[in-house]
DNA sequence: GTCTATATGCGGATAGAC
DNA sequence: GTCTATCCGCATATAGAC
């Protein structure tokens, strides 16, 4: 071959992933990725059609890793317990590749989900299902996982400056899983009864 | 004066809305804004140094604007309704002002934070304090706005799809609630308590 | 078929004239 | 305070070398 190949989807990925990391989705750009492997500025389109589909498919690798982490960290735990452990795993992805994390989430899920996003999505649901049954899980992961993100977000951005979160993610775990533990009855009701009881029932 | 002022901070700011409105954060450009204004593509560096200065003004004035319609959704109910109203006001805030919302949030806070963003956060925990006392008000106006940013951000990506996060909101409202409304003893014995006890003692 | 060379248009940003 | 002119980096598209 007169031109053999310099490169390679994962290569390029992996370069893309690496300017990710220290600089940004703002600063990652096809020229500097292209660069980096020696490359002309626009060899990358003969992979990626344009800057987008890059982008997907970094979400895509972030939401595989996500969810190799996830379920690592609930393998074979009680329900609480992986629960809580799912939560750290979360906490620390989101920490560790701010980025990447941020590209993931940050991204629409296009209509006939049958990305990695997707599967993210079934294993959570599986895990929030042992804890609080079938029927209330799907509000409940949502739930949790609306947290988790929220949290991780604040976090990145450091909302709170000095006052972290720290101890928030320990107060908001406990809450949801007082609430998924408990009867979805006794949950709500409770919740509803309003100022009266400052020591409810428990 | 050869040069009249054509323009104001206020106006740039308030037609940089209007596109930050229209077309997201990574639309928004300097050129547009003075183009709508009549202007040369650069007058506007001399009401704002550079882009980063633009979004810091357009972040605190989505600030005050929150914090407004909280106040308004918090203003005289009992502890527990408030910090509901509180909640729907939020979700519609990150709703109505889709990219607004998400630049206020994607905004690292300065050092020392004497923004409009100090003022929001005060005025949260102030709230917060009246339902859960002033011991555990920091930690649960955290939890608290985490669960409701995170709520936000994965409507306003549709993470779900299909799936919304409103009754996913209910609940993470509810536990908040009910651990909130809770003695902290109660409440993380409770959770911490583990597998046994599928339907403990409310 | 893969890479290079090149061109267009859109951004942010600066310098200097008026 | 606004203007013209200009620079640089970026995504994107096309033509052609090999």
């Amino acid at each position: 071959m007169p031109y053999p190949s310099k490169t390679n989807s994962k290569a390029i990925l992996a370069v893309a992933a690496a300017q990710l990391a220290t600089g940004g989705i703002r600063d990652l750009s096809l020229r500097n990725v292209a660069a980096s492997l020696g490359l002309a500025s626009n060899a990358i389109y003969r992979y990626f059609p344009d800057r987008a589909a890059l982008e997907v498919a970094l979400a895509n690798e972030a939401s595989d890793q996500l969810e190799m982490d996830l379920r690592k960290a609930a393998n074979s735990r009680s329900p609480q317990k992986a629960i809580r452990q799912m939560a750290s795993a979360y906490a620390a992805f989101a920490k560790n590749h701010r980025h990447l994390y941020e590209l993931l989430m940050s991204h629409r899920a296009p209509e006939h989900d049958a990305t990695p996003r997707h599967s993210l999505w079934l294993f959570t649901l599986e895990q929030v299902q042992q804890v609080t049954g079938e029927r209330r899980a799907p509000e409940a992961a949502v739930a949790l996982w609306a947290f988790l993100h929220g949290a991780a977000a604040l976090e990145a951005n450091q909302v709170f400056g000095e006052r972290k979160p720290a101890s928030g993610l320990r107060f908001g775990l406990d809450a949801w899983l007082l609430a998924a533990s408990s009867t979805e009855d006794a949950a709500s009701n409770q919740a509803l009864s309003g100022v009266g009881s400052p020591k409810p029932s428990l």
